[in-house]
RNA sequence: GCCGAUGUAGCUCAGGGGUAGAGCGCUUCCUUGGUAAGGAAGAGGUCAUGGGUUCAAUUCCCAUCAUUGGCUCCA
């Protein structure tokens, strides 16, 4: 007999050889039609295998990320199996499980594509072959075995020359064997609900100098349901996509007489913009950032000194010549070298720092074509930048204050679903980054530490770092669970090591300062985006273009009305009037859609008495007040908003 | 940049080898209506652009541009 201790800590004795499926069994027979995978000892594992020794277990259902992981996993290998029918003689890449479904990266052989029109296809070759129930086998293999076995596929033949032998691992369902490490459900039974979602290119290993195959994406319920409110939840979500609901509220527009990847804000979306701007020029004010402007251009010595140059020269606009011999400039890609420049322009004492310069600047970037995206992705876009230079006995506070002023406006804006990432090196390869060993240590340190302190909960990548630093990131999701940067905060040692900055210290002798970048918002352009998304158009009142607007029951009452938007509108409550010759219900709908907070009806009764009938967006109607008590109570409603956050 | 898809009225979309349609929006008229679509008439399109095939192309083919799903990239 064998001790196996549940999650609770419970210990219960089971016969040598008893696999997990029969350890759920044990405990009720609903657990064992539920339970997908298992741990053992921290391993993940099929249900089918056998345990032999004294081990800790903890089941896995649908609810748990193993379980789902599982059953996707097993899904993937399932659409391989149907590809490989479908298409003979394609070869696999690999076929992992991911947040909302799997992929596999396939390459189907000489000149085969498969297109979105064959999906429907493979999906039905799915279930059916889901309906077979065949088991999934796990067996070991000798290295040398496995690559005889795959001698075929060039893909999983790189793969295993990878793996160190005496860990391979091979499964079987149906007719397919597939490299894997699993684990994987008893069998195809529970696949019940199929949808293939997309084809995509993707590069072999992640490498664009390699092979292209054709990535191919689904997803897989234990339950047609299941599936179906998937499928409504992502409708629903496209519904918030910000394209959309920046075309329809009149937001944002692109031209292509104008160029790719160049946003047009109109009147609506440049008000939101502003307003996000003063809002966040108010919180600077209090933590000592001062303003300063710096042009759109800048001579390439410029960014020759700091690096960027080289580094980006290549892939950027291409420079601007000048009629006079040799010079050239170039379209500002980042604010930072400006900002030295104002920071050299005088010299500076210990006691004047910290030095907060802060800019809107627009910055422009080539990006690649295929990677432009609404808002999100531009060529042409202003960071809400500043610049920090301070003492190194200072680094860390300011680097905590900069945090305060991120959690300061992700609160304001109700954004409670962030990753924030910190950033470091690639250790395999430092030739990526300018500066030296010693100054990115301390920098790193100084990141992770702040963090700590802030009590910030964070993951780690290694090579995610900017090259001449590294950084903490503010990472959100939009509509559909991309995840977007927006606020960043980054140690620099280099800009100021290569704009030769000085400051004189108490010894009266000079020292280099050390530079924070950061931008809370990221750039305008795209936090607006991911604020469309998140509120679905349904911006806050303190925020939105249009507060108000106000509904004549007919023209008689136009007059009225425009009395009613005067005295709103010097009370600094923004509103609109809508005269048209229209009845009021179809007034009331078309303003419902454009998701203006307030409607405001006036006819007869309201005009001999002074009220507005108050309609809340999305809540009918809330009874009439007087126009005064309106503009007081929704005065105070933005200012309680704002009260709120300054807390 | 790469692989795939898409491009028809301001918007959302239908159509199809014989020079175009709907709904919404817009203009005008009727109506002056009390909480999510009142009625009528009208204007509006080089069917993304450039080539090719054809008696004839918006439709079929090729290229370009843009958009889009991914991949790579992202100072």
């Amino acid at each position: 007999m064998i001790k196996i201790t549940f999650p609770d800590q419970s210990v219960r004795e089971f016969p040598e050889g008893i696999t997990g499926y029969e350890i759920a069994e044990s405990i009720s027979p609903r657990l064992a039609k539920e339970v997908l995978s298992i741990t053992v000892n921290d391993q993940l594992w099929d249900l089918t295998r056998t345990i032999q020794t004294d081990a800790s277990v903890k089941l896995h259902k649908w609810e748990d990320t193993e379980g789902k992981h599982a059953f996707w996993h097993s899904s993937a290998h399932l659409m391989a199996e149907a590809l490989q029918a479908l298409y003979p003689g394609t070869k696999f890449g690999i076929g992992p499980a991911i947040e909302n479904g799997f992929y596999y990266d396939v390459d189907p052989g000489n000149g085969v594509s498969i297109s979105e029109t064959e999906l429907p296809k493979i999906e039905k070759k799915m279930q059916e072959l889901a309906r077979e129930k065949s088991e999934y086998k796990r067996r070991e293999v000798a290295k040398q075995e496995a690559l005889k076995f795959f001698s075929h596929d060039p893909y999983k033949v790189e793969l295993i020359t990878d793996l160190e032998d005496g860990t391979i691992s091979f499964y079987e369902q149906g007719g397919f064997t597939d490299l894997c490490r699993g684990p994987h459900l008893p069998s195809t039974e529970p696949i019940k609900a199929v949808k293939i979602l997309s084809v995509a290119g993707a590069y072999w290993r992640g490498d664009e100098k390699r092979k292209q195959l054709t990535r191919i994406y689904g997803i897989t319920f234990p339950k047609q349901k299941m599936l179906d409110e998937y499928l409504v939840m992502l409708e629903e979500a496209q519904k918030r996509d910000h394209r959309k609901i920046g075309k329809e509220l009149d937001l944002f527009t692109f031209s292509q007489k104008v160029g790719q990847g160049l946003p047009l804000w109109m009147p609506k979306g440049a008000k939101l913009r502003e307003r996000l701007e003063t809002f966040l020029k108010k919180v600077q004010v209090k933590y000592g950032y001062e303003p300063v402007i710096t042009p759109h251009i800048g001579n390439k010595e410029l960014y020759v000194t700091s690096g960027h140059y080289a580094k980006y020269g290549a892939d950027s606009f291409q420079p601007i010549h000048t009629p006079a011999e040799g010079e050239e400039f170039l379209l500002k890609p980042m604010n930072c070298p400006h900002h030295c420049e104002i920071y050299k322009a005088r010299p500076r004492s210990y006691r004047d720092l910290p030095i907060r310069f802060a800019e809107f600047g627009t910055v422009y970037r080539y990006e690649q074509s295929g990677e432009l995206h609404g808002l999100t992705r531009v060529r042409g876009f202003t960071q809400d930048d500043a610049h920090i230079f301070c003492r190194p006995d200072q680094l860390k506070d300011e680097f905590k204050k900069v945090i305060d002023i991120i959690f300061y406006i992700f609160k304001a804006l109700d954004f409670k679903d962030y990753v924030a990432q910190i950033s470091l090196r690639d250790p395999k390869n430092t030739e990526k980054y300018i500066g030296s060993e010693e100054n990115w240590d301390k920098a790193e340190r100084a990141i992770i530490e702040a963090c700590a302190e802030k009590g910030l909960n964070t993951v780690t990548e290694m090579g995610e770092a900017a090259f001449y630093g590294p950084k903490l990131d503010f990472m959100i999701k939009d509509a559909l669970g991309r995840k977007w940067q927006l606020g960043t905060i980054q140690v620099d040692y280099n800009l100021p090591e290569r704009f030769e900055l000085e400051y004189i210290g108490q010894d009266n002798s000079a020292h280099r300062p050390i530079m924070i970048h950061r931008a809370p918002f990221g750039s305008m352009e795209r936090f607006v985006a991911v604020l469309i998304e998140h509120t679905a158009g349904k911006f806050p009142l303190w925020l939105t273009p249009e507060q108000a607007v106000i509904l004549p029951i007919s023209e008689k009452y136009n007059d009225y009305a425009k009395e009613v938007q005067n005295y709103l509108n010097k009370l600094d409550v923004r509103t609109i009037l809508d005269d048209r010759n229209e009845k009021i219900g179809k007034k009331i709908r078309d303003n419902e859609l454009k998701r203006i907070p307030y409607l405001l009806i006036v006819g007869e009764k309201e005009a001999e008495e002074g009220l507005v009938a108050v309609r809340k967006q999305g809540e009918g109607d809330k009874g009439a007040m007087k126009k005064e008590d309106f503009a007081a109570f929704i005065n105070s409603e933005v200012n309680s908003m704002l009260a709120e956050i300054d807390e």
